[in-house]
DNA sequence: CCTAGTGTTCTATTTAACTATTACACTATA
DNA sequence: TATAGTGTAATAGTTAAATAGAACACTAGG
């Protein structure tokens, strides 16, 4: 896995996870890979997996079982939660910075719309993610 | 000035300028305060400050004079073009995240309008950045 | 020419993230 | 009960960001 090098690492996993989690890749209630695996899968070292394990432990996305693994929560609800907390945060965080650069909501919202034609005239990108 | 721990401060202070520069609190032209002054500014050191400031001359965002002070350029196509590119990079980000969750383009933009309409209903939030 | 104000560079140190390695604790099962 | 698979923790070493402090290079003005 390639890593923005502005962010810690650790971070970056648990943002992976939650995208695996969010769009049903890791089902709730299913059980992650062992951490070994994971460090090996994301070529980084057990403590890194670890540290973002913990941390989504914290936030009640995943339970974690000495000896048996960790699994993803089973409760639906608690994981629509983090989901919607995901995106508003995503969106707070553009938002704020528009609209610090003195763009209107309007102006926002048109210039959202304006980069996703962009990005529909370009077949390349587009492939790879659709 | 408060920085957030997960993105180098030096990167932070980057884009600290440029929106000074892209909403007019620092004009085309104008003299950027002493390097000196804006770490005492920031509150961080001369180097961290020297950091950001030589990546804004690689990107001609600024002119430096070598005994005279650090200037924004003058030219203000170059300066537009800083901001759309700023203005697209932060889309993409938010777009291809919620893109990555499995968020249509359409519930792309309606969350966006949902989380603006949100805003407005707390005036605490809304009345700092208006 | 001197001095104050400026950008630039360098060395040394500290701190946090990350890595490598090992050990420990628990579970399931043969 | 032994063993393989799992999570957890601790130690030590590496690296990059940031700091502190000093020095160097250039400009403007008295």
């Amino acid at each position: 896995m390639k890593f923005d090098d502005k962010i810690p690492i650790y971070y970056q996993i648990k943002t992976h996870l939650y995208h695996e989690m969010l769009t049903g890749k890791l089902k709730p209630g299913e059980k992650l890979p062992a951490v070994r695996q994971l460090a090996v899968d994301l070529t980084v070292n057990v403590n890194t997996v670890q540290r973002a394990l913990t941390e989504m432990m914290t936030e009640k996305a995943i339970i974690s079982q000495r000896g048996k693994g960790n699994f993803v929560t089973a409760d639906q609800a608690q994981l629509a939660k983090l989901k919607e907390q995901l995106v508003m945060a995503q969106l707070a965080q553009v938002y704020e910075q528009l609209h610090g650069l003195n763009l209107t909501d309007t102006e926002i919202i048109a210039s959202l719309q304006r980069y996703i034609e962009k990005r529909e005239a370009q077949p390349d990108v587009k492939s790879i993610n659709d």
